[in-house]
DNA sequence: TTGAAAGCGCTAACAC
DNA sequence: GTGTTAGCGCTTTCAA
């Protein structure tokens, strides 16, 4: 058995005492030589430093921020990174380039037994020592105020007490639904999103308001579940158009879940737009992508994630909690048109 | 003003003693119940969970690692959020789904002085305690062996000691400029890449080889430097097409460089591709999504990153490391056409 | 079955 | 200027 196992590399983890060693001083010497705290000598600084960069020693960020109440570093929490969340994450990055933070983007449902409430557990996990403010990426409960900075994008209820960035999910999902029924569609089923969230419960009010007011009933038969992912949306999309009287369009709550639906109604034999109209939510880069390509309601994902950034700063600056709220805007491509005659 | 000062809001962290003060146990009992060690009474256990879960309770995943050696986190270092790291960390977390693994995505550089080396430096301040193993993304030097399990993407060194992903880079290159070639384009630039990486002289290589191949000598002119970001690339690209004797077709050695290219082309006035031919690297989704729709050589990002994370975790399971190497294959779209005559 | 004590790598008072 | 000491929140011997 022995012959199989590995040496370990030889490069064993340097740590502060190993350079103090080096240096021939004590390890509070070298951690103030490495803070730049002041009341050293320089040459005992010089020397500690040359160490320093000879053994190639960084400090522990664990370490050092079990001790600091500053870590300068911004958590980014998602239950996953699929395009929507990483977007986002690209707006934050940006807008915290020339910051002083760095960012650690952390997806802490993956082997988590529940589901629901992964926020406060990765904030419980990271909060108070790694990371000195947060950003949660749709999170599944009512956040209760954490005990570091945060704010919310896409968040479970609307704007409350917690720190929100979002879009008018009801007005988007409003124009997407008017915009179908402008083409001629009459049967508009909608796949709906994570119902624990409120973009999901706004988008699907925002889908009846405009039934409605076009005079058009809600076939319940005409609400699936997709859950924002496309595996849910598999069968929700099967469902819907294996039924006697399918549906001439689909408006899907979110882009992954439109995707989806088109895969699964080119895999029945149907093309889009002319048998099937399908309208997403969100403007993922993927969707401009597809073909064809997917009309939608754009988020503009990469000006939240930089809001959501700024707004965090703020409040580590002191500011107070706030709101945010940026439009959405239908983009017309290629997966909508008028519905053929026999419906 | 005192009157500014905002109080901090009641819920200050949990702590392991709190839930042993609660639970009137010891600390330590509650670390043993915590983490489902044996030789512990049934009722003690039990009325320990009850507190935990009434104080929401969770570990600090700070402290928890520094005494532990196993974290069940696997850190993905990346320079930036741009989209190819983003891509590689979608890969790295769909083939992460399932198993005990949690994702933690690290961009180390935003503030840091020095651009090369961050991966080092990432590695030591994460390594050894926060994670049990790494991906690191691009990185600007070859790697000495770190204490923890790694594997580099896109990496400054061919395969070497460390564990490597990447795509056939120069083929890839030849084929976009072949591509170019055979379109009729004789004068054909280059914007290269990182030019600390090897994937960037790589490209640069299969671009001349391909020339050379056709019997087009390689004007100097005609090669600037892009950094393989789009900031980096505007002056590349104003500098090429400023010139007495513009190309006809620009090979970009990543898209986030075409794109740019494009963007630079259509302030002055130039047609993609009627004026200007442009072909980038990797197929982002922004690339598809572009007005025309880019040629390009596609990586495969997604698989890439998931081939990474399965090496890693064969690593962690005690495996060599080794090397993979993807295809790289050219994605025709409507950035390429013939050179107008006059050229 | 439980608790006391040591210690992970680091920083911050406080001595010297 | 520099070293000693205590302790961050947690896990882990080891003794009770």
């Amino acid at each position: 058995m022995s012959d199989t196992a590995v040496t370990q590399p030889s490069s064993e983890r340097v740590t502060i005492r190993d350079v103090a060693r080096a240096a021939g001083v004590s390890v509070a010497t070298v951690s103030k030589v490495i803070n730049g705290r002041d009341g050293i000598a320089e040459a005992t600084s010089a020397r500690v430093l040359r160490v320093v960069s000879d053994l190639g020693y960084e400090s522990s960020l664990v370490a050092a921020s079990m001790r600091h109440r500053q870590t300068n570093h911004i958590g980014v929490l998602v239950a996953e990174f699929e395009p929507f969340a990483l977007q986002l994450l690209r707006g934050v990055s940006s807008a915290l380039q020339d910051t002083k933070y760095n960012i650690l983007a952390y997806a802490g449902s993956v082997s988590a037994g529940s589901h629901t409430g992964w926020e406060r557990r990765s904030l419980s996990r990271l909060g108070g020592t790694l990371i000195d403010g947060a950003i949660i990426v749709t999170p599944t409960v009512a956040q209760p105020a954490s005990s570091i900075p945060t704010v919310a994008i896409d968040p479970h209820t609307g704007p409350a007490g917690l720190a929100t960035v979002d879009t008018d999910n009801r007005g988007g999902a409003r124009t997407a639904t008017e915009h179908l029924i402008a083409l001629g569609h009459r049967r508009i089923a909608h796949v709906r999103g994570r119902t624990d969230l409120e973009s999901a419960q706004l988008r699907e009010r925002g889908y009846r308001e405009a039934l409605e007011a076009a005079g058009l009933s809600c076939d319940p038969a005409l609400v699936t579940d997709g859950g924002y992912r496309p595996a849910e949306s598999t069968s929700a999309a099967e469902e819907l158009l294996a039924a006697e009287q399918p549906p001439t369009a689909i408006f899907a709550a979110n882009d992954l879940s439109a995707l989806e639906v088109i895969r699964v109604a080119a895999s029945r034999g149907l093309r889009v737009p002319e048998d099937l109209s399908v309208v997403g939510f969100d403007d993922i880069p993927e969707s401009a992508a597809s073909t064809p390509g997917l009309t939608t309601i754009r988020q503009p994902l990469l000006q939240m994630g930089a809001a959501a950034a700024h707004m965090l700063l703020d409040m580590l600056g002191g500011s107070e909690p706030e709101h945010t709220r940026l439009p959405a805007e239908l983009i017309v491509r290629g997966s909508t048109a008028p519905p053929q005659e026999d419906s």
